[in-house]
Order: structure tokens, then C-alpha cells, then sequence
RNA sequence: GGUCACGUAGUUCAGUUGGUUAGAAUGCCGGCCUGUCACGCCGGAGGUCGCGAGUUCGAGUCUCGUCGUGACCGCCA
């Protein structure tokens, strides 16, 4: 037998007990006439105890162990004279009278402990290695558990999980599709889904009125840390349902990975306009742990003379509270920031609010004592108050102010990333303008159905149109979206020419949705989410290769297997296939 | 497609204005040590400064190119 016990599990009433346990040798602790190793297996750490009086022979063996040696050794359990409370099995050690080696170890390339001496690259080359740790074992089992969390609720809540295919059929809108030559197919093609959208309506066509699924999905886009070109979704769809009905259903999948999960009970979420997050945190993805509204100055900023005002489409700020003392140079700082190309705005006005009451302003040669006084109540500023100001072309000043204020956010300590603050952003657009292509196309996808009440305008100005569709979001990540489905076969047929589809186009890639919508197809609405980005939210961590066993880097390569990587000459004849690229 | 940062011992990093033999910590190897648990103490080995070109009397240091890694913009329904 290689062993009776984990390296976790022995404790003081074991006390006595002959076991035998296998393991790693996670460091040794030569003292010479006695040798202790730290055992460890998945399950924790077991200490070892070697004497040179009693057993020479054997210690003699175990001094000779080195990091990373595979072994399994049996004795007997006994309480240690010096107890260790950092460690679950601190109170007792096991007396090996029998040692085997059940493999060597090379010497890692960096070492296997919370505080690795290893850095990001060498670390993913050898993340086997790298997977040995605690924060990786635990960020692995954080993910498993709220799969099976996930699987327990829907479950409960009369879902079932039904597999979709992997190998489907390339489709023009969205993101980029991975593509699969066919071999028995010369010349065609399968795509690998970017998500299993059809095929979670035509399941509701089918009558399986409440689905979901932990699904791999696949987009063939440039990377960043929040985005893997595979990544997992809890997909979901239910039939007879409106926007609110899959708010409430799927709140409560949320409020349930919370408590479980978390050990949080968490207030109903917010629900906010997109508008109104745009017009207040200048995103579609506020992180709300934080207030720090923006707030709207054209009326009282304008026709003062300061020309940068005058000519901005807007002028809006935000209160840094108790930021009042900061110094030139600080100030400088942020100017900086806001000016880099990523933020993109020329340029930073701001309004110290002194202690004294008086106001110090880079725009003192414009606005006297009494405007910027009015100006700093509109904000409710108090004195040692910092109110920062940018101005411009509307989009881009409110994207510019919306990373502003996530800088002071963070500058104040008000992101604590163990707080978390839920919200639905919900009537999105139903279309956005494309400036390359000068057409419109679809904001979340193209069977997204428009609010009834904004019907009339999808002629004349399909811009303003509002669509039933709602993200969630946490502590300003996009944690899911989704939307109340077309069920129609005219009103999508409408959606699909608005997008620039020509209605051969249409039938041709999404016939098969639309001849299913034609046999009774029910309404019907769902949403999917990043499982990916919660269990990195929930772990605490900003990058999502932190919670996948084998990610790949920005690059797209999986740089411990080495891929992607070429294939012979005889593979690409079997999928009628020639190379033509510069090398 | 673009912007920025980084690349020096097994590893993580320092390295001044361009100037003698490139340092530290950790890991590794050897020795001592009977209650350690990040054991301690003593000693030792370990470097094509990513690669290529250029400037210079002289380059780890400056310039250009290139490769790798990371972050971001574009992109991601």
C-alpha cells in the first residue's frame, strides 16, 4: 500500500497510530544528529522525524533527500515535544521507521512556496510545477467548488445542463472564429462556438424551457489578463420569460455563489440604466464600492471666458474627498495620468477646496472665489476637498474621467477587493454605430430583442433604440450578460437587414434559427457568465490565468506544450490544405 | 495593427556620468550542529549582462534592429 493517510489529516488523537504516507519533500531540516522533513501531498504538510541515535541508517538516507523527491515512508505518529501551531498536523510528527524513494526530483527552477522566487514566465513553462503551490491548489479548488455550487442551484431551481456542440458553423457577427479544416468535407469548415447562443434557443424552440451549462467558449481575439482565447461561461436560457423574470432567477444564482461560496449575504442588487451609468461613472461597468459620482458642469463651467470650457461638448468632475493637500507635484501626477494615450484627455482642471474655505484653482484666472464656490457646491465639497475637472468631446471625456476616478478610487484604498458591490446595468442599446464599416451593428448580439415601446424608432433612428438587455457587474468587472431573445421570425428577418445583412445572407448563416422560430418557438431570454472573471473576482486576483490549470500568454501560446505549432506536410494534405505565408 | 515597460548567477533583483576583477539575497554543493519548522553557523561553486549591429579609446550602461515576456489601446456580438 503507498499510503493510509493524507498529509493533511493527522492530528493528536491519531497519536500512536502506524501509518504510512507518500508524498513530496516539500524541505529538509538537517540538524545533524536529527533530520525533520516537511512531507506534502495536496492535503497539507506532515512533519518527519529522523534520530541518528536510534536509527543512523535511515537518518543517513533521509538526509540525502532533496527538494521535490517523491517518497513514501511508514511509522508511528507521536506528539512533538515543540508544537507548531502554523500547521493543521503541528502537534504531531511521525517517527519513520521505513523510507522508500518512489522518485527523484531534478532541482526546481524555482521554489515550491507561497512566496515563489519564481517569476511569471519560467513559472507558466513549468506549471506543473507552479501548480504545486497553495495559492494555485486553492485558487483551482475556489473554482471547482463554485462549479458544483452553480450545478447544485440551477439544479434546484428546475435547470438542466445540456451539452452543445463544439464543432459548428462559422458566423460573420462578433468576434473572430477559431476555424477547424474538415477532412471529409475538401474546402469546408467548422468553427468552434464563441458561445453556444443558437443552440441554447433552438433548446428552447425544443421546449427544454429552463437550460444551462459550464461551457468552454472560443473567441479568436487579442488577448489581455481578463481574456483567454477559451474560456468557460455559465451559459443559461429560459422560456416564458420577461427581463425582470431572468434578473430575479439569475440574482439569485449570484446571491447564492455569495453565500456559499463567500459566506456573504448580499442586499437585491442595484439595477441602473446604461444612461445613467454612463452619465455618472462614465462606464457601462461602474465599480460601485466607491461613490464619486461625476457630476455635469456645462451651465455653471461655460461662457466664463476659458476657452477649453467653452468649446467642450462637456465639462463634468469628480469630488476626491479629503484629497484637498495635494501637492503641485501630485497634482502633476494625475495630469499626467489622464494626458497618457490609453486616457487620451489634453488636460486636468482642478479645485482644491482649502481648509479656510478659500478655493485654489488652475482655472483661478477665469472663475473668481464666488464661481468656484458654486462650482464646489454643486459636488457638496467640504474644505480639503479635491474636485477634478476634464472637458471635451462627450464619449471620450467621460471614458477619460471614468479611469480617473478608478485611479483615486484606488489612490484612497476604496477598492478593497474584499468587498463586493453587485449591480445590473440594464436597457443597453440595441445598436451601436460602426465608424469603420458606417453601419450599425449589434451592441450585445443580433437576436437581441428591442423594447416594444422603442419599436417606432428602429426606422428613422434605430440609434436611440433600447434593447432588453442587462449585464451584471462586480466591483466594475463584467461578471455576465444577456438579453430577452427575438422569438419572431419577421422581427428578426428585420433585425438581421438593419445589421447590413442581405436576406440571402441571413437565410444562409441563420436559416436554420429562423425556420425553427416558424414551428412554435416560445419567448424566451437568458444570459451567460464569465466563469473565468468570477472565480478570479471571488479569489481576488485581477488576472484570469490565475484560476485556469493551463492558460496560455498574451500571444496566444501555451508556452509550457509549445503551441500553437506546425504540422507535417502530410496532415495538411489530408485536410486539402497549403500553407502560403511569409516566414 | 499600435504604445509602453522589462530582459544581468538556477531564481528574484541591484549595478551611479560610459571606466579596475559585474554585486546582494535566495537556491545549489561541501562541512559542523539532537527539537527544527523560512533552523542556525562556516566554506564553495555558479555570469556569452536575451541576440545582432552601431557610436566610442572603452558599452551591462547610449543608439538602432531583432527575439521573448508582461500591461494597455485598437479588437473582444
Amino acid at each position: 500500500m503507498l499510503r493510509t493517510n493524507t498529509c493533511g489529516e493527522l492530528k493528536l488523537v491519531n497519536k500512536n497510530e502506524k501509518v504510512t504516507l507518500s508524498g513530496w519533500v516539500q524541505r529538509t531540516r538537517d540538524l545533524g544528529g536529527m533530520t525533520f522533513i516537511d512531507l506534502r501531498d495536496r492535503y497539507g504538510i506532515t512533519q518527519l522525524v529522523f534520530n541518528m541515535e536510534t536509527n543512523p541508517k535511515l537518518c543517513e538516507a533521509a538526509r540525502k533527500l532533496g527538494r521535490e523527491f517523491v517518497i513514501k515512508v511508514t511509522g508511528e505518529i507521536a506528539e512533538r515535544i515543540n508544537k507548531n501551531l502554523k500547521l493543521a498536523t503541528g502537534e504531531i510528527e511521525i517517527v519513520v521507521n521505513d523510507l522508500e524513494v518512489l522518485n527523484t526530483s531534478k532541482v526546481p527552477p524555482f521554489t515550491i512556496e507561497d512566496n515563489t522566487d519564481g517569476g511569471e514566465e519560467l513559472r507558466m513553462q513549468y506549471r506543473y510545477l507552479d501548480l504545486r503551490r497553495n495559492v494555485n491548489r486553492d485558487n483551482l479548488k475556489l473554482r471547482h467548488l463554485m462549479a458544483i455550487e452553480t450545478r447544485k442551484y440551477m439544479t434546484s431551481q428546475d435547470f438542466i445542463e445540456i451539452e452543445t456542440p463544439y464543432l459548428i458553423k462559422s458566423t460573420p457577427e462578433g468576434a473572430r472564429d477559431f476555424v477547424v479544416p474538415s477532412r471529409m468535407n475538401a474546402g469546408q469548415f467548422y468553427a468552434l462556438p464563441q458561445s453556444p447562443q443558437t443552440f441554447k434557443q433552438l433548446l428552447m424552440v425544443a421546449g427544454y424551457d429552463k437550460y444551462f451549462q459550464i461551457v468552454k467558449c472560443f473567441r479568436d481575439e487579442d488577448l489581455r489578463a481578463d481574456r483567454q482565447p477559451e474560456f468557460t461561461q455559465i451559459d443559461c436560457e429560459m422560456a416564458f420569460v420577461e427581463q425582470d423574470d431572468v434578473l430575479n432567477a439569475f440574482e439569485g444564482l449570484a446571491k447564492h455563489l455569495f453565500k456559499t461560496i463567500k459566506g456573504l449575504n448580499v442586499d437585491d442588487f442595484p439595477r441602473i440604466q446604461y444612461v445613467d451609468a454612463m452619465k455618472y461613472y462614465g462606464s457601462d461597468k461602474p465599480d460601485l464600492r466607491f461613490d464619486m459620482k461625476f457630476v455635469e458642469l456645462n451651465d455653471p463651467a461655460k461662457g466664463k471666458g476659458f476657452q477649453v470650457f467653452d468649446s467642450a461638448e462637456l465639462v463634468v468632475g469628480i469630488n476626491a474627498e479629503g484629497c484637498g493637500g495635494y501637492s503641485r507635484k501630485q497634482l502633476d501626477k494625475l495630469t499626467d495620468f489622464v494626458r497618457k494615450p490609453q486616457i487620451g484627455a489634453k488636460g486636468l482642471v482642478y479645485i482644491k477646496c482649502n481648509n479656510d474655505g478659500t478655493f485654489k484653482s488652475s482655472v483661478d484666472k477665469f472663475f473668481g472665489q464666488e464661481e468656484l464656490n458654486r462650482l464646489a457646491k454643486q459636488f457638496n465639497a467640504k474644505p480639503n476637498d479635491l474636485i477634478l475637472i476634464l472637458a471635451g468631446e462627450k464619449n471620450r471625456t467621460r471614458k477619460a474621467l471614468c479611469e480617473l476616478r478608478l485611479e483615486m478610487g484606488s489612490r484612497l484604498g476604496l477598492r478593497d477587493p474584499n468587498v463586493f458591490k453587485p449591480l445590473w446595468i440594464v436597457n443597453f442599446p440595441l445598436l451601436e454605430w460602426n465608424e469603420e464599416t458606417q453601419c450599425y451593428h449589434a451592441m450585445h448580439h443580433p437576436f437581441t430583442s428591442p423594447k416594444k415601446e422603442d419599436f417606432s424608432m428602429l426606422e428613422n433612428t434605430p440609434g436611440e433604440v433600447r434593447a432588453n438587455a442587462y449585464d451584471l457587474v462586480i466591483n466594475g468587472v463584467e461578471i455576465g450578460g444577456g438579453s430577452i431573445r427575438i422569438h419572431n421570425k419577421q422581427l428578426q428577418q428585420r433585425m438581421f437587414k438593419l445589421l447590413g445583412f442581405t436576406e440571402e445572407e441571413a437565410q444562409s448563416q441563420f436559416g436554420f434559427l429562423m425556420n425553427a422560430f416558424e414551428y412554435g418557438a416560445p419567448p424566451h431570454g437568458g444570459i451567460a457568465f464569465g466563469f473565468d472573471r468570477w472565480v478570479a473576482l471571488f479569489a481576488g486576483t485581477d488576472s484570469i490565468r490565475d484560476v485556469i490549470a493551463f492558460p496560455k500568454n498574451n500571444a496566444g501560446r501555451d508556452v509550457m506544450i509549445d503551441s500553437p505549432s506546425a504540422i507535417s506536410d502530410d496532415q495538411l494534405k489530408e485536410i486539402h490544405m497549403r500553407l502560403d505565408f511569409n516566414e
